[in-house]
DNA sequence: TTTAGTGCAAAATGTTTGCACCTCT
DNA sequence: AGAGGTGCAAACATTTTGCACTAAA
């Protein structure tokens, strides 16, 4: 949090309430955010949060490189926290559960291959959609419920 | 394309001019096409072909597996025709080329990463943002023009 | 005080759907 | 004939923006 007070500092730009709570859920919450999400939760910090502050709060932390957008295929934007360790995730496409992931072996080999078509790699985006082998998956005991 | 009629003849479909244009420009046009691009194209064969339709057809096609959904980082959904043999992108994120790779090394890790998770492997997306190094980056020469 | 930030409500995008009419089979 | 398909326009879901007011610096 120190590290979006600085670049709001550098930037001449406020440290509000607003963006001090927005902030506070973002580094707080360990989890792929949707704007709603954010906003409920900032709520909880400043109650008069309004949805276009989280909307330009968070398009500013990933201009500060502070956060970064997601687009898993339903149709939100969700967002996390940018820390130093790069992740990548597997999603079940069963029960929705999100688990994170990095693997050297992989980034290696995507710079070498970058590298081989003239590239220099920027960063990357790599998302594994799986299925519950055992039933650790809420969806496979109750057949009842269908996720939002 | 007759996987598709096929596809459509088990489901006891129909076959109709619109979905053979649609069908068309999927087959022929090897990129990434948003709708309107598919609509476009696909007037070139059928000129009344609607949005809609289109839509609905490339829902269809993604249904049937042959067509896979992508949600880059702009806004718009794009479509590609599913070959079988599967691929990832790399997408510079100076001029916007698109070069597509697959690697055995990375996927046979990834099934391995997932199955020390308790996952099957469903699919996957891997997107690898890069720079152009040299001056094949038609954006590097001109340095007018930023793109859209 | 000055400049940026906020909330609201409206606008803009993009995706889906209802419906009356059309066309494959 | 009958089931499914089509185009249009309207409905939705989200994301963006304009503006009058408020609050950091």
């Amino acid at each position: 949090m120190e590290s979006f007070r600085n670049a709001i500092t550098e930037r001449n730009l406020k440290y509000t309430k607003q963006r001090d709570a927005i902030a506070k859920v973002v580094w707080r919450v360990e989890q792929h955010l949707t704007l709603d999400d954010i906003l409920r939760h900032s709520r909880e910090h400043h109650p008069s949060v309004g949805y276009a502050t989280v909307y330009r709060t968070m398009k500013l932390l990933v201009e500060c490189n502070l956060a970064i957008e997601h687009r898993f295929t339903d149709g939100q934007t969700r967002f996390e926290r940018h820390s130093q360790d790069h992740h990548d995730h597997m999603i079940c496409i069963t029960c929705g559960k999100i688990v994170e992931f990095e693997d050297d072996l992989i980034e290696d080999r995507q710079n070498t291959l970058a590298l081989e078509h003239g590239f220099k790699v920027v960063s990357h985006r790599h998302e594994v959609y799986v299925d519950c082998l055992d039933d650790d998956c809420p969806e496979k005991q109750a057949t009842s419920g269908g996720h939002s």
